[in-house]
DNA sequence: CTGAAAGCGCTTACAG
DNA sequence: CTGAAAGCGCTTACAG
């Protein structure tokens, strides 16, 4: 920038002016500056206008893999908003590994990241204390974060699905098809909460061994239908049910939708959410409180859908 | 940082030293540093720091699409590489529009990325001449970049698959399997060169109708199986043929191995490479040559290999 | 062992 | 309409 000002012979602040528009510069002054710049190749450096101004135009995304397709799909709804308010993104992976997730917050942080959207691992998010103070934004998204025992409340926003209506309309749908004994696989409290209470709705009592059911036992399992809480069992309980005998199978319901799951066989059932949503609804709080909106941090859920598929091939459940 | 100084009562090197893990300070002087940084909660910007230092340790991933599973593993690959070296990375995905591509790549480069690994859509990538003038280092993955029509040679590394030698093993199991007519839907030169060698080799003349097919008529196609380019062919072909009775199947190959394909009825063979390998390839090709290694630009190729699945369910082909 | 000065590449707040 | 100075938060190259 120095060299362009001395190479079309006017002051630093003019070739800045005529980088960023401003008026109050004498068409051939201008196309000098331009000239100059034509000339010597000249690309504005970002961080360093960036440095000045205080703030970065960047957000970081921390997602729990790139195989999880739901990370995938969140990544996917950020990007629009992103894209659309001239935002940079930072992104890496845990792997689920606590101590990965602090590591690249931290840096993204160091890097004065503007706001930052996690996928939670496990650990505990008090590293992010400071940096909240400090003032960077936070959302985290698909899971709620780790409740820290001392209690401390994170100044941040959540996005997720629905899952307790999900777990409802998930049970509810097996026992209209003439179900029992229905078995859970996984471990989100709010799930199963949605399951206990379709349950009780219809009068049933859930013996607690079929909420505790192992993905590899599955096939001697006391149920006639299972809900997965996720994609990796449901994947795990696909495989295992796909060696079964006709007449050994399970009815399947999983959370979450995925590809080709019409053409799985047996037929998937899955309560499916819109993780792209989630995605966009977290980069438009982020904007939005980045903006100035100071209201409270808050929860958002996003809806979710029985997508029925397949039932026909499942064997009559035991009990009408 | 000048706080820091002040309230410590030493100079802003000394706090520098301190921050840096630099020798030459004494304990007390360092513990007095500590001591103020933590009553200030002070956190070194990172940005400023690589201002001053010239580079950004920052990369940029260019993807196609996050519903893209060749891109989230082709990252995965990068990651690890990424993380082992104590860079940061920028993503943005271009959904195959240039435009989108350049737009990314530029904001990148005027972040001053270090480098910049692209999954090239089908524009010219000319505006990338005077980044990689500038100093940026530029690897395309997964594809070969767009030959320009003026015939410039992008300074720049490129990782891929075999997919010559994909279509040859393909071709070839096909043929040994008693097909003989045999389909070719998509675009890759490659991967047709590939068909085309696996052909003459077994002395079979395709008929230029086998090659120009098209997905939605596929059920109306002169051949018994058919190799697809890629994964969006592979399913548009699968729900096709999923459509049709037993006697109207054909053998399906897809270019690219994708998730439950083991699941997947009519089961599907599959020729099968590592994007995560060219991943972490493009990373270290980066690295390198960030760390001053200057060997000229050049095309890697990582192996394929044929994965035969369900064959035995597929209708016998019509000769010997 | 410690520090004062200059500078990375830009913008902000003024003055003319 | 144009510019000289100061500063964003840090490091480099010296000097003491």
């Amino acid at each position: 920038m120095k060299d362009v000002a001395s190479r079309a012979r006017v002051a630093l602040k003019t070739v800045s002016r005529v980088v960023n528009g401003e008026p109050g510069v004498t068409p051939e002054t201008a196309s000098r500056v331009l000239g100059a710049i034509e000339d010597l190749g000249f690309r504005r450096n970002e961080s360093a206008r960036l440095l000045r101004t205080g703030r970065t135009a960047t957000l970081g995304f921390i997602a729990d893999s790139w195989a999880n397709p739901d990370c995938s799909a969140v990544y996917r709804g950020l990007e629009e908003v992103v894209r659309s308010h001239g935002y940079l993104l930072y992104s890496g992976s845990t792997d689920s590994d606590s101590s990965r997730e602090e590591l690249l917050a931290l840096a993204m942080c160091a890097r004065r990241v503007d706001g930052l959207i996690i996928t939670p691992t496990a650990g505990s998010h008090d590293y992010l204390v400071p940096e909240t103070e400090a003032g960077v934004a936070a959302v985290f998204v698909l899971r709620p974060p780790t409740i820290d025992l001392a209690g401390t409340v994170l100044p941040a926003d959540t996005v997720l699905p629905d899952e307790r209506g999900g777990g409802r309309a998930a049970v509810a749908h097996l026992i209209a098809q003439g179900h029992r004994r229905i078995g859970f696989l996984g471990e989100s409290p709010q799930l199963l909460a949605g399951y206990a209470e379709a349950m009780k709705a219809a009068g049933l009592t859930a013996d607690p061994a079929w909420t505790t059911l192992d993905a590899s036992s599955l096939d001697h399992a006391p149920v006639t239908a299972v809900l997965c809480a996720d994609r990796t069992r449901t994947e795990g309980a696909l495989h295992v049910l796909a060696g079964l005998a006709e007449s050994g199978r399970m009815a399947v319901v999983g959370f979450g939708d995925f590809e080709l799951a019409d053409l799985v066989s047996p037929g998937l059932t899955v309560v499916s959410y819109d993780p792209t949503l989630i995605g966009r609804t977290a980069g438009e709080l982020l904007v939005r409180r980045l903006a100035g909106d100071g209201i409270p941090h808050r929860t958002v859920e996003v809806p979710v859908r029985l997508i029925p598929r397949g039932s026909a091939e499942f064997p009559p459940p035991d009990t009408h």
